[in-house]
Formats: structure tokens, sequence, C-alpha cells
DNA sequence: GGCGATTACATAGCACACTATGGATTTAAA
DNA sequence: TTTAAATCCATAGTGTGCTATGTAATCGCC
């Protein structure tokens, strides 16, 4: 029975071991980046705006995630926030002209790193994972929905 | 260029995002335990004792992670660290019996999970997605590796 | 118009991952 | 044998993720 959880067939452990590899690799290829702003670079990439409660929805990451990583960026001048004016409880946030370059550096490490992943499989098999993975991650959702 | 940057099909934000949901689905279904001794309590399964950098080098992570692990399992009587006698540096590690009963729910919860991930892929592909898993890892690993 | 419910965000506290660094012990070389 | 290098582990500091909770503003219904 336990003989069924083996490392090199677990789903759960591979994905988190290759998860953790992603990020080591664009770290290192950031000097000094990291990489949770990474999607918050990827949504407001062309100058784009939104709100915190946006940014967390696409990240999908819980909302003081989100918060905290905002607030680092902002420390770090990558974004600015804007208060809405019909909304005093909200602000737009948005990247800075600094924010605009490292989001720029760092989309050309992820597109590198994804490189590396993808060239260990073949070219008709790319397309296959991501598929894999969407379906995983949606029947993952769909358990956490059913609580 | 960027455009080759979508979310749907980033090798990298795909892994870190269901990776992210394997860990939530397992705590969820572990009512107060975590997943971050998951690693330790797979090497240490049937009694066997091991040194911390072993456990470091079987979880894949840097020693100062299995180290804080370890502290906070200890902390929670959940693993035993006896002196070794022909080294004073150094420990051998073993799971308490709170911590072999915990590695066997632990256990339970995993082997549920990855059976919802999995029951999202077709039989046939499930050998297909730990293949191309593992050689995504080691295709990184050699990245890590090249410095 | 006023009041309760909802919404947006912040904060506190914790787990788990990393790098950088330090202390103690063991090994190896001069 | 003495000393330098290597090894094992611990600690400090930070980032990224979570849950639980609080505050302020807005919405909606009477």
């Amino acid at each position: 029975m336990y003989m069924s959880y083996v490392r090199e067939t677990s789903a759960g452990y591979l994905t988190n071991w290759a998860a953790r590899l992603f990020a080591r690799a664009i770290e290192r290829r950031l000097a000094g980046g990291n990489s949770g702003p990474m999607p918050v670079f990827f949504a407001l990439q062309d100058g784009r705006a939104m709100t915190q409660k946006a940014l967390a929805q696409l990240a999908a990451v819980e909302q003081p995630t989100m918060a905290n990583t905002l607030s680092r960026m902002e420390r770090d001048g990558l974004v600015q926030r804007t208060p809405d004016p019909n909304d005093r409880r909200s602000a737009q946030v948005s990247l800075t002209l600094l924010g605009l370059e490292r989001a720029k550096a760092a989309f050309v490490s992820a597109i590198e790193v994804n490189g590396i992943a993808t060239d260990a499989l073949r070219p008709e098999e790319r397309e296959v994972f991501y598929d894999m993975m969407r379906r995983i991650i949606a029947a993952l959702e769909r358990d956490a929905a059913t609580d």
C-alpha cells in the first residue's frame, strides 16, 4: 500500500521539486532579483494598471501574499500605487520605469529557463506537457473548491 | 518576442502553480500538519535513521532548510536526534512513535492527492508525465551544476 | 438617511525555501 | 605532531506562501 508512495512516481513530489529548481534557476539569472514579482511583471507588462485583488487572482495567490509582494516591490521602486478616486479602499498598481526594465530582464530569464526545461522534451511532447499541467491544476482547484 | 511568455505555456509558471496547489491540498487534509516534513517521513518511514546531511540530499533541499525542518519536527515530537559516538559533529535522526504515526497519515493524504491529480490524466499518460518531469528536473539540475 | 453586510486592503504570526556565515570537530598534509 | 583544510551542523536574515484577523470604505436594504 505505502509502496505506491515512491518519490519518482509521486506527481506532487516531482512537481514541488521541479518548481523549486525553476525558481532557483531564474533567481540565479536575476542577480539580486527574486521570482516573486514575476506574476506582477507579467500582469502589468505594457503599462497596464490593476488593483491588488486582480493581481492576486491572476497570480493565483492569496490576498495577503500579494499585499506583501507589492510592499516589497514598492519599497524597491518597482511599482507605484495610485489611489482610486472612486473607491478610497482601493488603488491601481502599475510598474515604474525601473519596474518595466526589470520586467523585461525577468522575461528574458524566464524564457531562457523555460527553454532549458522544454529542451528536455521532444517538440511534439511540449504541448502535451502544458495540457497535462493545466488538467492537473484544474483538478486540484476543483478539489480545493469542494470544501 | 515577449509574446512567447504566456502563462498557459510557461513550464515554470505552470509547475509553480501546480506545486502550490499540491501543497495546499495535502495541508488541508492534514489538519494542523504541514507538508514540509513529508520528505523526512518518506526517508525515515520504517524506522530508518540517517544524518541531517543525508536527509537534505534526499529531499533536495539545502542544509539549513533541513536543519530548520528537523528543529520544528523535534519541537513537535516527531523526530529524535541520537548523537553519533564516532563523530561528535553528527547525529542520527529517526522518527519517534508519534512521527511514525504522522508519517502514515501523511502518506494516505499524499496518495489521495496524487490520485486526484493523476485522475486528470489518462492511464497511459501517467508514466509519460512522470518521465517528462524527471527529464525536466534533470535538465534544471544540470543547469544548476554548470556555474 | 441610517445601519448591517460586503469589499479592499493591512497586519500578525507561522512554515519553508534560500544565501551567507560561524563554531566545533574531524581529516589530511607538512 | 601540529596546523590547515574539510566536514557537519547551527544561526541570522530575507523572500514567498499560507491562515486568521482587523480596519476602513462602500453598498444595499429598510
